[in-house]
This record gives C-alpha cells, sequence and structure tokens, in this order.
DNA sequence: CTTGACCTTGCCATCGTGGCAACCTTTAGC
DNA sequence: GCTAAAGGTTGCCACGATGGCAAGGTCAAG
C-alpha cells in the first residue's frame, strides 16, 4: 500500500499545529537532546512521528516540556517532576500530595544552603584572616592541613 | 634472589609506623575506596606496597588524606584541592595565591546559595498558599503549568 | 587447612547535561 | 534534477564524586 504523497507528511504535520524538535526546543528553551531525554524518562507520553521518523510535538507537549523546565529551575529532581506531572495530570489528585511534595523539596533546599553558607562563613573567616601577599604564611592551608581536626 | 623473610614484609611496614588502606581509612574517615581515587588522580605521591601488593600509607599520606577531607568538607572541587595540596607542599607559595582561590570559591558558593535561596523563596511562597487539602486546586501546579511562563 | 576479614583490580551506576560520529531527510539554490 | 546546507535520527562517551559488586589474592586466627 503506497501512500500518494511519498514523504509529504512532515510538512503536513508542521502546517497542522506540529512542531518538530528544533521547533520544540526553540519553543520551549528546552534543547533537542534534553526533549528526547526526558521522552526515555517517559515524561513525554507516546511522541509521534512523521513517515520520515521525525518526532512531532503538539502544543501540548510544549506545554509539559515547559513544565518540566519550570520545575528544574525550581530545584525538583527529575523523579520528583515525574511525580509533579502525574499529578498534575491528573484531575483526582489532591493538593495536599503536591504541597507535601513541594515541602519536602523545601527542606531539602534549607538542608543544602545551610550547609553551604556554613562553607562560606568559614572560609570567608579564614580568607579575611589570610594576609594575602608574597609570603607563604596563609591562614587557609593552615586549617587544611591542621593534623587531627577532630 | 629470594627473600629470607618470604612474605613478612607486610608485617614489617605496619609495625614501622605504616598503615594498610583499611587503617587509614578509619584513621581519616576516608573511605578505602575514596583513598584508592585520590591516587589515581595523582593527589597521593607514589603509594609505597608491601611485598604483596598492599598499599602502605605513612603518617604523612594520612595528613594529605585530611587534607582532602577537609577540603572537600568545604566544598572545595578536586581540582581546587589539588591546586590548594600544590600550594600546601611549595614552601615558596605566595599567600594571595591561596587567598585567591579560596574567594573565588566564597562567590560560587554565594552564587548558588543565592539561587537556592531563590528556588526556596518561591517554592515557600507557593506552598504557602496551596491549601493542601483533599482538593486539586493547588497553586503550585498552576505554577509550574502556567503556559508562556514568560 | 579452613575460615573470615581484608586487600587487589575492574566494571557499572548514579544525575543531568553536553559533545561527537555516522547516517538519513528536508529544504533551498542553481 | 542535483547538490549543499541545515537539521533530524541513533548511539556512545564524558563529566564529578561516590557507591556497589564480582572475582581473585593475602593474611591472621583457630
Amino acid at each position: 500500500m503506497r501512500r500518494s504523497k511519498p514523504t509529504l507528511e512532515t510538512a503536513e504535520a508542521l502546517s497542522s499545529g506540529y512542531h518538530n524538535i528544533g521547533q520544540a526546543a526553540e519553543a520551549t528553551g528546552v534543547t533537542a537532546k534534553m526533549i528526547r531525554h526526558y521522552e526515555s524518562l517517559g515524561l513525554l507520553s507516546r511522541v509521534e512521528r512523521t513517515l520520515s521518523n521525525y518526532r512531532i510535538y503538539s502544543d501540548r507537549d510544549l506545554h509539559v516540556l515547559r513544565f518540566i523546565k519550570r520545575g528544574r529551575s525550581l530545584g525538583f529532581s527529575m523523579k520528583e517532576i515525574e511525580a509533579l506531572l502525574g499529578l498534575w495530570q491528573n484531575s483526582r489528585r489532591k493538593s495536599i500530595e503536591v504541597r507535601r511534595l513541594a515541602a519536602r523539596h523545601i527542606e531539602e533546599l534549607d538542608a543544602k544552603i545551610a550547609e553551604m553558607q556554613g562553607m562560606r562563613d568559614t572560609l570567608t573567616h579564614l580568607v579575611g584572616a589570610c594576609h594575602g601577599d608574597h609570603r607563604p604564611d596563609c591562614p587557609i592551608l593552615e586549617d587544611l592541613g591542621r593534623s587531627p581536626l577532630v
């Protein structure tokens, strides 16, 4: 069974509201590479293909990609984003589940922030104590090299 | 040329101030795995071996391992630690080089902290606006799913 | 001599992303 | 219609720091 229009389907798709991966990348700010990656993670349901095997994306797919991008920019892991996407697409979700997930993420952020602030404060103190000239003496190295550390 | 004491060398080494990898790990809090890894990165100069191919570590090696561990706990990358170790072991170093390295690291920490605080603040706001009950409505998902985002 | 603890090397996995290679398809210019 | 450029396809390797596992060698105690 031969098609009357050999390989035109790509043009068809693009002119009827669909986008190829480059257009999707530009429209969402997600690189083509990562779009394929998210598909492989199962975050984009059943991506359609043209006759010539090009991926085509609907506006809904772009919406999902922006969702992922926004989730990443808020520091969510791919696993968390997967869960959030599931909730987003489930009209019978309970908002408390979303909030729990976000609250847990805030806790993780707070822990990391506190850890890094501790590093920064220690380093700031050490840098302040280092005269920083041509001489070798340096409290920073003394801290790092102090033996037992305990 | 045969040795008079066949494979005793390991015991010899351990009884003359040297440590095998397990002892070094326990003494420094660095896992045996990571000790080998740091060696492969060239951070531990020429690690000695016993006749039976066991690594043996001097007190100086343990000192280096503690230096690395402390550097990691301050958030330095392995590359930065490599540089710091070089300065530490160079008696003709200039303290300004050490301070520059540390100051740059503080800037990176500050940037990451600011980024994560931004995430946390946004999320805290969203979580505060989410009633978090059995209903599906949720400002968190609305933020993630808001189309153009812009 | 056996057993268990500990050492050796080497490979795979994580997580999110980038890069490259080899090859196929579409598009634009001539 | 041919050709070249642009852009799509898959697949593999890399990062950074760490963990895990497997297969084998070694050591110390019973």
